[in-house]
DNA sequence: CCCCGGGTCAACCATTTGGTTGATCCGCCG
DNA sequence: CGGCGGATCAACCAAATGGTTGACCCGGGG
């Protein structure tokens, strides 16, 4: 069986020298390169596949301090031709992380604080081209199939975020290119799924069942 | 010279083995100990030293998913008798978070995102008792004093609170008993001293400057 | 003693938000 | 095809919020 190859993107040097080390432990698995951010993993992808030397599997973080962030990347990465599969590998585990993550095609979602026996079957997965989810992120989905979830559009919790920011109306609307009176119908659809009545009920709403971050990151 | 031996502290597996790969690479440092949450820290610290077997630094995590968190155990691990020095390692910048631990009485502060050569230097700096900041941080300190912060009054900060939960100004005012009027005379001062217009920014500023905790908490 | 800052309140007005109705467009599904 | 739901927009009105001015009380420090 020949070697999984992985591409780590990570903007901490320590959690790279920590997946490196961890990843290393596993057989069949080996760390083919390393990247800080979404513009240095995608020249990365490219050089080692013009030196006939693919990965198999890309180790993505969501947030990178600068740089290209991990949708945006995950996004590029699927364009290219042959893409190999995206496993998010991340702190957050918020619905508005988890779509966007989901809808740029990554093909698995594990949490950092994952026992690594989770992470080497993700790869394995990854590499296999299935999904992986971790367990948590997995009863977190089955929670919210369970408890009718409030089941908010991708666009309404995009606005929700922008809200969350403490953006006016007037502003989400220019930084969307829709007009106000749409970004008041998508408010009130919002508060109605929510079951509040006003813009700082639904930040706090949000917050609390994790659709989005909190503001503060 | 002496090996000097460290305790890590740190929820995600991952992160400890970065840690441990990259400070064993250096001479004259040794992981003792790892241990996932505060209470754990201190059960490994006392264990180590009733075995003779001492840790020299502690490189500590603050935001600890469960179990005791990073400054509360930071705080505890010094009033032990030949307390060792406590190095925070941690994420997030925020003056909130600095000024806690300083206060508990951390001995340094270094950010994940920081190349290995300077979190060795910390950690020999911490060990000689010394204390040691992050490049950024210490910039941040000076930034901080050359711009004194806002300065909340702690009637302002629990009307924040009450704001940051969702609150309409009229249920505010009933909550802490006070006229409508006040309300908007006290937010008026927030806005002020936060640099924002309106109630959902005010929110998102204090929550990103660590003054009040998140909606979701 | 007097001033200052924090907390309290009122009145007023402009702007923003919230809430409603109705309408168009588009893609998906049965 | 017909219908449904998501996204878009307009117009309108009521209510809440933002912003200002001025005022009062009280406790602590110069």
């Amino acid at each position: 069986m020949n070697q999984i190859r992985i591409l780590l993107v990570d903007d901490h040097p320590v959690v790279r020298a920590g997946l490196r080390a961890m990843l290393s432990d596993f057989e069949g698995i080996s760390v083919a390169a390393e990247a800080a951010d979404g513009d240095a993993a995608l020249r990365e992808l490219k050089r080692l596949q013009t030196l006939g030397d693919p990965v198999d599997v890309v180790l993505m973080d969501l947030q990178m301090g600068a740089g290209m962030d991990g949708v945006t990347a995950t996004a590029q990465i699927r364009l290219l031709e042959a893409a190999p599969p995206v496993l998010i590998l991340t702190t957050y585990d918020t619905d508005a992380d988890i779509l966007a993550a989901v809808e740029a095609g990554a093909s698995g979602y594990m949490l950092k604080d994952a026992p690594p026996e989770q992470i080497r079957q993700a790869v394995l997965a990854a590499a296999a081209g299935q999904t992986a989810l971790a367990p948590k992120i997995a009863a977190l989905l089955m929670n919210r199939i369970a408890n009718p979830a409030p089941a908010l559009t991708s666009r309404e919790i995009q606005l929700l975020e922008l809200l969350a920011t403490g953006m006016s109306n007037r502003a989400i609307a220019k930084k969307t290119f829709i007009s106000e009176a749409t970004v008041k119908t998508h408010l009130v659809h919002i508060y109605g799924k929510l079951g509040v009545d006003n813009r700082t009920a639904a930040i706090s709403a949000a917050t609390q069942r994790r659709i989005i971050r909190a503001p503060g990151q």
